[in-house]
DNA sequence: AGCGATTTCAAAGTTTTGTTTGACGACGCC
DNA sequence: GGCGTCGTCAAACAAAACTTTGAAATCGCT
């Protein structure tokens, strides 16, 4: 028969997945041993490779179960007929959606560790960060279309910084800053969304540029020398 | 007859340490074997564990040297005369520190994979990270002393937030924006400061919370219904 | 109840990995 | 030159890991 409908069938299956699960998210690829899987999901040591091939092939199960769930989570359509209001929009869904606490938290913590370090398990890159940020890049280019493109690129790397940071960061949050609570998603769905909003209309028309002419600064002014643009900057930071 | 130094510190040693350094951050701990390490340093197999005791150790002691490094370049004294002058100093050093092409990469990538994933080697947080968001917590007190202590620290996770993207997640900016130019750092400082003076400029003296009263709404309105709170949202949101 | 397919189990396998060993050579020093 | 220390090496050792195996247990079905 089917793997999931026997009657009681797979119910180690099921709790192989789940434990291999939290055991990668938590310790990794090679950090993990399926000992502890199994010892886990309170399974034999032979059930990984019955169940699933190998000990990778669980991962990539694993990685594409979180994969697919988090992919139909966050590609709803958004209504908002306001550029910012479907950029807070995809924002507090997408924050929502990683931080549901119906979604086992290690489906994130797994899928962020795959994003910054990436196995030859699935490529992540393409079928899930590529649209989302080519949204934000759209939804951005509405608010400020006169932004070159490498600004924009910075502000919407920032969203994504933010992004990975409470999904995978949440721990280094709560450690630098121990006495403060730790706000609600909606919370800080808001905050994400007005910071980004704010910085967005702050920059500048003309973007801080060294000089319009020199073939794209790859180390232009660097750390030296901060003398020039300081007369700008004051103007910008007065309040 | 030889380079570094004659009689204690071997080349190989040196050789060693590096490719340690290079692998441990590219695979992490436990994706690291001491064949890659020796094979890279051209050494022996045995060759750790006689300069050092073992795997562990040299772990250890490439975080240990890679977290001194970061800790003398990132703790220098703030000079500037205003808290909006100060929190640019702030970003700027730590990005170019951290960026500094004359620092070995592995480097910030082994401290950023310390932090997201600590290992009982070292901790980092109370020495390397806890200092900096203190600072960084107080220059944006200055600026804003009337916001409660959630927002600042939701303020303050953004900086972070960036920082630990930018030095660690940079492939995958790359890779989610193909075709625009990686911004240099003095542009990438420069617009990390803009958007967090922005961000904080931009919130509100009353914090939007949902409802004073009720507990902490854990999923409130949530992505499908977003009606109530829309009115405030709009007015911060017309230019 | 009986039978076949599926699932579980303890034990043994094979591979990988970290560590140790003992010999060999280079070097500095008396 | 003799001699001891230090560094290097190939090989062996030991531990840990992943995988396989064959038998026993369970389940679904007639």
């Amino acid at each position: 028969m089917n793997e999931t409908s026997n009657v009681n069938g797979s119910a180690t299956r099921e709790k192989l997945f789940e434990a291999a699960g939290e055991i990668f998210a938590e310790k990794g690829l090679h950090g993990t041993t399926i000992r502890d899987i199994t010892q886990r999901a309170g399974a034999n040591i032979a059930s990984v490779n019955y169940h699933f091939q190998d000990k990778f092939n669980l991962y990539t199960e694993a990685l594409r179960r979180a994969h697919g769930s988090m992919l139909t989570a966050t590609s709803m359509p958004l209504t908002a007929d306001t550029p910012e209001g479907r950029l807070r929009e995809m924002i507090s869904a997408g924050l929502t959606a990683a931080l549901d606490p119906a979604r086992p938290k290690w489906q994130v913590q797994l899928l962020s560790r795959e994003l910054a370090q990436p196995t030859p398990a699935l490529d992540l890159t393409d079928d899930l960060m590529r649209p989302a940020s080519q949204r934000l890049w759209n939804i951005m280019r509405e608010i400020r279309p006169d932004l070159p493109d490498q600004q924009l690129m910075l502000a919407a790397t920032g969203v994504a910084a933010r992004f990975v940071f409470h999904v995978y960061h949440a721990h280094l949050a709560r450690r630098m800053f121990p006495d403060v609570d730790v706000p609600d998603t909606q919370t800080l769905a808001e905050h994400v969304a007005d910071s980004t909003l704010a910085a967005l209309r702050g920059l500048p028309a003309t973007p801080a540029r060294t000089r319009p002419g020199s073939a794209a600064g790859k180390r232009a002014s660097a750390k030296k020398g901060p003398g020039r643009t300081r007369q700008r900057r004051k103007e910008r930071d007065a309040k």
